[in-house]
DNA sequence: ATGACCGACCATGTCGGA
């Protein structure tokens, strides 16, 4: 079967709805993981999801910011979320979808927010850095991120919130410093995925040194003219599912929407 | 300076994003 699974950071998922109905109608995934939905659970535009052939949705948000969902076409054998660094700030998700989705295996899918990290690139002055350092080691050390589990397909996906390799970024050496960028963060993310076992699907498409960008910023005055991107939202997969990959798209057309989202979405296709 | 912004909230500024 064909399963396509979309990630996209949505910021604020009540005012961008109908960004997200169009994004739907256009690529029809299987599956639509969001970050920053910026909702607590009971004001989630529910009935707007399952009027788009999205009736299971499985949520993880609070109130003002954060927060992270799935909507999908199939059902849930199970749902997780787990609380990173004994915070309970809404930034992951997991489903499980059994063989009864027409998969011939199980397949589980993590949705994650990773924290920002604040401005300044030092763990001893600035708690939210040293907050993302923690969650990242957590992420390499979590036994339920691993993907190498055997008789079971697995997806990580999500705003990491890291551009971890040299092209991920406009400018390497400008953005040494510059959180999302830094090399402490960067050989984090690598440990991570190392770790757990994963596979970039992103990069399996396009490899370095092309550049590859998810996220630019709402300051510059002409995003696509100063092109000064970032790639933090990744598509991680267990290594038979990414070999299974035929297709990834950034659907760069949604940051010239009106009012858009600073990220723009990513969709990976499997034949399975 | 990449940066001239953007969203939620018991709002009219503050916090967080990155």
């Amino acid at each position: 079967m064909r399963l396509a699974v979309a990630t996209w950071n949505i910021n604020s998922v009540r005012l961008r709805i109908r960004q997200v109905a169009r994004l739907l109608s256009r690529h029809a995934p299987d599956l639509l993981c969001l970050q920053e939905t910026k909702c607590p659970d009971e004001r989630f535009p529910r009935a707007e999801f399952e009027q788009l052939g999205y009736p299971h949705i499985a949520l993880h948000g609070q109130k003002g910011w954060h927060g992270v969902a799935v909507v999908s076409k199939h059902p849930f054998a199970d749902v997780a979320r787990h609380r990173f660094c004994d915070y309970n700030d809404a930034r992951h998700v997991a489903v499980t979808l059994e063989r009864a989705a027409g998969l011939a295996k199980a397949l589980t899918l993590h949705n994650f927010y990773v924290p920002a990290g604040g401005d300044e690139p030092d763990p001893e002055t600035n708690v939210k850095f040293a907050h993302k350092l923690a969650f990242l080691d957590e992420l390499a050390s979590y036994p339920a991120t691993r993907a190498a589990k055997a008789g079971s397909h697995a997806l990580l996906v999500g705003d990491l919130n890291v551009a971890p390799l040299e092209h991920d970024v406009w400018s390497h050496r400008q953005l040494l410093d510059v959180v999302s960028h830094t090399p402490i963060e960067c050989e984090k993310l690598r440990h991570a995925q190392r770790a757990g076992g994963w596979r970039d699907v992103m990069r399996a498409f396009v490899p370095e040194p092309a550049k590859l960008y998810t996220w630019w910023s709402y300051r510059a005055p002409d995003w696509k003219k100063a092109d000064k991107g970032r790639r933090l939202d990744h598509i991680w997969a267990s290594p038979a599912l990414a070999g299974a990959a035929t297709k990834m798209t950034i659907a760069r057309e949604t940051r010239s929407w009106q009012q858009p989202s600073d990220h723009v979405p990513v969709i990976a296709t499997f034949e399975i």
